[in-house]
DNA sequence: ACACTTGTCATATCTCAACTATTACAAGTA
DNA sequence: TACTTGTAATAGTTGAGATATGACAAGTGT
């Protein structure tokens, strides 16, 4: 498990942790059931206080993306939304529609961004 | 110029004024020279200080977005990008991931995906 | 049973960004 | 000259993020 914390983002430590979690099981690096680091583990690797991680941890819980036990450890969980299509696609074209505005402003054009997105989703096997 | 602020947000209202403005720009709706709310009267107008607009005003005119003058106000600026080639893909591949990461987890497949990416950039005319 | 580990909880404290409130000023407009 | 406009400065409030520390209940291993 090699999270790496960029103290110069505007994104808090704990949205950083939640995010390379997520992004290493999409990625297929963390598997289901497989053992995330202990709190303390990742809290004395990563010089940051424990209640930091125990925040991503908790939160990572409720979405349903990992599962916790005291005395045991924090494990992956099952692919499993619960979310409507209909907020599921709000929350994904927001992600997609900044980009696109942001290509605007930056003049890339269609085509180029068609290539960046493909490249994106490669990395990850969708379906 | 509609402009909505969403108080339950996690994102800053200055920044809220931002996306909205480039968005509008990107989608047409404000064309260059055109002119922007003054600050006084936004700030009115949304119920805020004026200071916030003031920010967001300022921040876009370091971005190059918009150009400001006092005694005239704020006009929408050219389109003019001086960021390298390899930045743009930076940030923009950044957006790109989230939603592929989200997707994987919201079990979106890539054609579904790949849908709501080309109605995305649809509404905005890229080249 | 016992010692240990693990996630959780609670409290207190610190810092910083965001926002507000208010006043003043310089540049442009009519 | 009177007015509008963006900008600046100062002071204050609020909340999120992070730290420090200690305790607790649930699980593990012997």
């Amino acid at each position: 498990m090699q999270i790496k914390i960029d103290n110069a983002s505007d994104r808090p430590v704990y949205q950083q942790i939640i995010d390379q979690v997520k992004r290493d099981i999409a990625l297929g690096r963390l598997g289901k059931d497989e053992k995330l680091p202990t709190v303390r583990q990742l809290a004395g690797q990563l010089a940051i206080n424990p209640n930091t991680i125990a925040k991503a941890y908790q939160q990572m819980e409720r979405e349903g993306i990992i599962t916790t036990r005291p005395g045991s450890g924090a494990f992956v969980a099952n692919l499993d939304s619960d979310l409507s299509s209909s907020v599921k696609k709000k929350l994904i074209s927001e992600d997609l529609e900044r980009a696109a505005v942001d290509a605007f402003h930056m003049q890339i054009d269609g085509q180029t961004l068609l290539k960046w997105f493909n490249e994106a989703i490669e990395k990850f096997n969708l379906k």
